[in-house]
DNA sequence: TTGAAAGCGCTAACAA
DNA sequence: TTGTTAGCGCTTTCAA
């Protein structure tokens, strides 16, 4: 294997420094046109290809910054890691990827690997299991840049990107009971979670509001996906106090339900459906799934947004923001009663 | 910001050396048991956290390898990551994910990153726009493993791992004529893709093979998308030789194309429609999905375990195997005519 | 079993 | 505008 050309190579290629050779290549001011020129074409004749390693050993800066994540199989983290690494890409700024698979064994170990990978910063969506976090803790001892969104911790003094998500959870509610439900039941994880607390008392909330019990059998703690919705919805649907409609956790939990209900001839909007996150297949399964929308989109602009500040201060933590952002709801058929 | 610590700091707590502390740390065997509890104790008191940018610039081994996909949204290649993530944590490799969002441009600037990043080697599955692959040659010429999975393309020198895409088509069309179906389109990529061209042969030898004959009407050169779907098959049923089923390039486009025959009122599986991937929406839109899966968790697997293969040798490319794996067919309600 | 020392490829302060 | 030089934190050869 032919060694890789450094900057020495152009150097003595060119009987100049290798200091001239790093200050051409970085376009430093204050080199001659021609010893830039020189610099360059030697390099594209050398095949040069910089060493980043040894440059971010010197500096002290990657350029790359961590997002973890708990899966990128959701179009909801998909979305906001890829508006990120749109709103860092002209700032040099590489992203890269860890999914904890809602493990918080992962999540640690990503954290450490990032760490030891000397990532500039990094930005965070909790796992479901989480609570502990002396793993993210560490991060801000080493002063580097944190962000944490949708899926925050209290504990953490670090800038948050949210939905509100209370009023995400009122909001379907209140779209329900507009619709004409009355007996509208919520199915939830029983991770101990702040969005999905606050999307619980948005619904409470919102039951009060308009006159209509809040009752504990009606709330379904388990966890999210396909399997969880149709075991939730089922045992919903055979208690002798069934709901006519249900709020699932997620799109895909919605999803669930929606199957189960086919099965058992309660197609919605009969019983009424609403998710939340708008994956990419709400809009195309039968009855469309009416969710509410998170706005992926912005929460991703708005860490990339935040990141920079970040990093351009002394203490990255200087000042702690927490943006939150508005839910929308999208109603589509399955929770739209026919008239 | 207090200073991280580093190897030096442990040995002048113990007032030993730099050097000790390297091997005590990397569980080097000559060193006596004290030593190494002691430096393991002390890296633990002062939270040591070791600094693998220095390490990999003295060892040229970072432990890291690159994958470049077109997209992680779709299921076929997040799994396909996932299952090399898992054939490669026990052997300390970590992968970094890079997506290439089907353009070329991306791709190149994909291989020069992880390049510079000093990955230690790399697995790709190329954009739909690729056809010149120097960037891909570079990465061989560095001398560092290179494996194409999936979209894969012949001028490369380096092992694959793919699927008998030729059967895939072939195995659908069969399928479809098998259900009684006999004016049969295909709607595929513009783009010259070895495994798209592949089912294209596989779907006109199916049809030859049971007397039918191929149109080249019946052949729709476009996008892999739902929009391209919709489009796709809207030509398809506007045009005077109206097809009865439909194969489409990718379970997206299939959605599309199962969109635009509902809006028709001519709901599968009156048309028949058929896609590939296996994606996860697939089982539960309405008519459920028909598709061919490809077994991304091996693909994952054989990827991982060919890369572990090629690092042992002195020349990775030593020799170049080529792994095809057989697709299967899935039938659901979209290509299962009713008696 | 441990130490001394060179050096991976690059940056940047200082000097010229 | 360019050169000299001292590291960044770690690994590893050679010597003790």
């Amino acid at each position: 294997m032919k060694k890789k050309t450094t900057i020495y190579d152009i150097a003595k290629a060119l009987n100049i420094t290798v200091s001239t050779v790093s200050r051409a290549l970085s376009g430093f001011p204050a080199i001659s046109d021609a010893t830039r020129t020189a610099v360059l074409e030697t390099a594209q004749k050398l095949n040069y290809s910089p060493n980043k390693l040894a440059s971010a050993l010197k500096s002290g800066k990657t350029h790359i910054i961590g997002v973890i994540v708990p899966s990128v199989q959701a179009h909801f983290f998909a979305s906001i890691i890829h508006c990120i690494e749109d709103g860092l890409k002209d700032s040099g700024y590489r992203v890269i990827i860890y999914q904890s698979n809602e493990s918080v064994e992962n999540e640690i170990n990503g954290v450490k690997t990032l760490l030891e990978a000397q990532v500039d910063g990094i930005m965070a969506s909790m796992s479901l299991e989480t609570e502990n976090v002396d793993h993210f803790a560490e991060i801000i001892k080493q002063n580097k840049p944190l962000i944490l969104f949708d899926r925050v911790h209290q504990d953490l003094k670090v800038p948050t990107i949210t939905l509100n998500d209370f009023k995400a959870g009122y909001m379907a509610t209140q779209h329900l009971i507009d619709q004409g439900y009355e007996r509208i039941a919520f199915i939830t994880t029983i991770h101990q979670i702040k969005i999905f607390n606050d999307r619980l008392k948005g619904y409470k909330a919102a039951l009060q509001d308009n006159g209509l019990p809040v009752l504990e059998e009606h709330i379904v703690f388990g966890g999210l996906s396909i399997k969880d919705g149709r075991f939730g919805s089922g045992k919903l649907m055979r208690s002798k106090n069934k709901p006519d409609a249900i709020i699932a956790g997620d799109d895909f939990t919605a999803l669930g339900v929606i199957k189960k209900l086919k099965e058992i001839d309660e197609t919605p909007p009969e019983v009424g459906v609403i998710g939340f996150a708008n994956e990419a297949f709400s809009a195309y399964i039968t009855p469309n799934l009416s969710t509410i929308d998170q706005h992926a989109p912005q929460i991703g602009k708005e860490c990339a947004k935040m990141f920079l500040k970040m990093v351009k201060q002394e203490d990255p933590f200087e000042e702690i923001a927490h943006i939150v952002l508005d839910p929308s709801l999208i109603a589509r058929q399955s929770s739209i009663k026919e008239p």
